[in-house]
DNA sequence: AAAATATCGCAACAATGTTGCGATTAAATA
DNA sequence: TATTTAATCGCAACATTGTTGCGATATTTT
C-alpha cells in the first residue's frame, strides 16, 4: 500500500512551497521552517512529495538543486517539459510553463524525461540595470 | 597574462578525454589517471581546460557533473547550445552536437546560456531490450 | 643558470546528501 | 475511545563532491 501521511513537517514544507513564487532549495526550505524538524527530514519529505508528483526536482548548470510546486493544472499524464530560468544575478529559479523546447532527435533514442534550463538575467535583475 | 602551461597531469586529463566516446565525472577521471596526480589537481585542471574552452561542463537532472571535450569544428563564437543525452541505464552522457532546441522566450529575459539535457535510453541500451 | 610564476600535493574544511536504527506519531481497526 | 501497525522522525555516523591555503615543485622566460 505504501500510504503517504500528512505529518505536521509536511504540512510545514508545502506552506512554505505554497508561500514562495520560485523554487526553492533544501537549505532554503531548511531556513524557513526555522528548526521544526531535522534536515533528514526535509530531505525525506522532499523524496516522498516527488514521488506523489506534487513537486518537482530542478538542478541548474551550476549544480544546485532545488525544488518547486507541480502546476497540475489540464494534463492528464504528468510530465515536466516547461523549461526552467536561472538568474546569474539573484540566483532565483523560476518555472516558465509555458516555454516548451521543440527538436528533433536522432534515432534510437527514447527520450523518457527532458531538463531544459536557461540562465542569464530575470525581468527583476534586468531592469535593475545590472 | 595568466599563461596556462602544460603539464604532465594536464596531458593526462586530456588524453583521457580523447579516448572517451562520452563524457565524464571527476570520480571517472581520476580512476583512469591511476594516482598520477592529486584529485584537487584533477579539479584545477578540468576548470583551467573549461576556461580555455577546450572543454564543456554538463550537469545532469539526478545532480551528477561531467565534462566533455568541445568540438571546434565551424563556429566562429564558442557556445554550447547543443543538447545532451544522458542514458537512465547504462549511467553514459553524450554530447549531441545536432540537436539544438528552438523555443519562445517571453519578454524581458535575458538569455546568456542554455542547458539542454534529454533522458531515457540509449540507442545501446534500447537495443539490448532492457 | 637564475628568476618569476604557474602548478602541485597535502591537509583541512564546507556543503550536500544518504543510511541505520530505536523512538515517535498518524491513521486504520477494533 | 483504546489498541494496533506501520509510516515518519531524530540523531549519529558516514559518503561524496568540491574548495581553500600554503609551502614545495616544475615550467617558462630572461
Ligand atoms: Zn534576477
Ligand atoms: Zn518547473
Ligand atoms: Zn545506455
Ligand atoms: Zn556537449
Amino acid at each position: 500500500m505504501k500510504t503517504t501521511r500528512n505529518t505536521t513537517a509536511k504540512t510545514a514544507v508545502l506552506e512554505v512551497f505554497e508561500k514562495s513564487k520560485t523554487a526553492l532549495s533544501h537549505t532554503e526550505i531548511q531556513k524557513q521552517l526555522n528548526g521544526i524538524c531535522d534536515r533528514v527530514t526535509i530531505y525525506r519529505i522532499l523524496d516522498r512529495l516527488m514521488n506523489d508528483d506534487i513537486i518537482h526536482k530542478i538542478s541548474n548548470l551550476d549544480g544546485t538543486v532545488k525544488y518547486a510546486k507541480c502546476n497540475h493544472s489540464h494534463q492528464r499524464v504528468h510530465i515536466h517539459n516547461h523549461a526552467h530560468f536561472s538568474c546569474e544575478n539573484c540566483h532565483e529559479i523560476t518555472c516558465l510553463e509555458n516555454v516548451k523546447p521543440s527538436y528533433i532527435m536522432p534515432h534510437n533514442y527514447k527520450v523518457k524525461e527532458i531538463n531544459f534550463t536557461l540562465s542569464g538575467l530575470c525581468p527583476n535583475c534586468l531592469n535593475s540595470n545590472i
